[in-house]
DNA sequence: GATGAATGAGTATTCATTCAT
DNA sequence: GATGAATGAATACTCATTCAT
């Protein structure tokens, strides 16, 4: 990797901690060029704009998250496992999340809004897959897989994005799954264990 | 109502439909006050501050669709249609939406997100109700009621808000609806009959 | 005049001041504010940008400039000396032109170019006038009068707005000058006198 | 010629075609190193500055001119059709020249006032040599040759420059020369005849 | 109740120039 | 000869808010 490529991924990674930490809207370009020690015509040689920026940012956290979710669907896991494995890969990576469920916050709501956006285009077809292997093998039996994986994603999204969910969040989490994808009752009890 | 209520509802009208047109963040008190033709401190002397004025116009619009909802809980309406009903009574008003989807967009992200908490909150209560109301009647048959009301609140935002779905997200969202309420196959089919 | 208003003269005034003695694009807003004690919000309150600053600085000088056009043109002194009299109005007012020849270097050449545009417009209207007096008492004979009194502002223009001539110059003006008016030889000859 | 020399005189004319469209002020070093595809660098190599850049193009420019107008001096054209040749002459080179008129755009008043300044300077000795021919053949008779040369400059920029004149213009450039120079009524009627 | 002139910190962006490779 | 990453001072403009009248 080349010098100025370096300075680019590190201005990145910088930015999106501050997006992360103060919201787009309340973190200026004075305020990445200070946290990254560099001049703003460096800043301005490397990004067209603060808005270009954050499409990049959220560019290079859709492809994190994508990549985690080929893993999942690389791996040998069972296929409800698999499932659950691609939905858990979908939150920021842990050190660079200064706070759980920062996304979440009001300020955030620009960023989060194009995350989740870009998130679904591009995970729904890696589940629908998933899924399609879980009819082929019996698990699961349902139509309008894409719609109703679709749903699944935000269904998660509503539960597990802000990090603070209920027992009961979790149950009707499992039964509404099974009952998406037309599993048999008791499928998805392994995800009780997953959490304490 | 007195004169300055007046003044300060127009106010919140016009607010309201620059908020949403142009997003929050990109309209200004000049804006506001131009349109409204008023002077900038006749603004001030209404509202402490333009955050709060957001504040003040998403009240007024939760308090709008509340009303919507309760109107059709106490309508006499079967309690399948009455859950329908005030799910698609969520909707800003005829005239002052502009566009459709237009909360949808990247720049009202903001006011999306202030408007979708504050309405969960207060339309959770309402539909549980129903549902409540349903289990007693035999026609559903579910625990964890409020979890799953919001469930579907959500999906229902999910699928309705930006105005574009397909058939097959309506069959979804039938079919969701039952198997999360636990009502019998069939229950929601009318709601094909509405959406064309 | 209310406060305002005078708040927008003395503005106009030091932008005026500025722009001719630095040049209109080595004027920076900050210089302006500074030179006129004001905040950067109060000189936005009052110009829409920096260009219509510049536009609306031009425009006084041309009123101020028509004005003493048009003084002169009611005065009762003889055709030629109106002529020539107008011709001499045209100059930026004493107190407020800091340099001799200042609106001639380069970093002016923008205002200079604007400046003039507008003079040609407004002041060859007022000077026809004074030329077909002139014909009408017999002592111009010309026809394509706008044409040629366009010509004499070019002229004088260019010999007397550096402040930079020689006796042979005013030699050429004077004999131009009739015969592009078609006036007897010796009318202008009063000229020599008034410089020097 | 030299390779380097041949990249430097090819970026004097992208530079010049960008001066001319853009305005000098409104092109960027960017600008040019992109339509030169070249390194910001390689520009500095070839350049010291950008005023100096501006500098070399208006030299060029006016080498060009100034070479033209040599070739009438030396052709065997009656003087009358020298004078009007070499004013003629004095015009941007076709392939160069985007958009006739550019040059009076105020943009371009700097570049134009700089232009005009040095193009005077070498023109008016080429000019005043055209007339002392003249002035021995006996179809000139005037002084101050280089004054009255000077003038006709002027106006001609006056008249011609932007591209836009009428016949009563033409027919006032006709007589003003002809009286500005002291020739015979008539001397100058074939300009009549160059424009259409 | 209402006005509108004044505020000033804040913001993104531009751009000529340098210099190590 | 040529490159391109890095610089940083400069700049025009925005906008929520205040307050004397």
């Amino acid at each position: 990797m080349k010098k100025g490529q370096r300075t680019k991924q590190a201005l990145l990674r910088i930015a999106y901690s501050l997006f992360i930490s103060r919201g787009y809207e309340n973190t200026s370009v004075d305020d990445i060029i200070e946290e990254a020690g560099i001049a703003k015509g460096t800043y301005y040689y490397h990004f067209e704009s603060k808005e270009q920026t954050l499409e990049e940012v959220i560019g290079m956290m859709i492809d994190q998250e994508a990549e985690a979710a080929r893993q999942v669907l690389s791996s040998g896991a069972p296929v409800p496992q698999k499932i659950v494995g691609i939905i858990a890969s979908l939150r920021p990576r842990q050190e660079e999340q200064p706070i759980e469920g920062a996304l979440m916050r009001p300020e955030n709501a620009l960023m989060h809004a194009k995350i989740k956006r870009r998130l679904v285009e591009t995970v729904v077809p890696l589940l629908s897959e998933v899924v399609e292997e879980g009819i082929a093998q019996g698990i699961f039996s349902c139509d309008n897989i894409p719609e109703r994986v679709r749903m699944l994603l935000v269904i998660s999204s509503e539960i597990f994005d802000e990090g603070q969910f209920t027992q009961r969040d979790v149950e009707v989490f499992i039964d509404i799954t099974e009952k998406l994808l037309g599993a048999q009752p008791g499928t998805m009890d392994f995800v009780r264990a997953l959490i304490h």
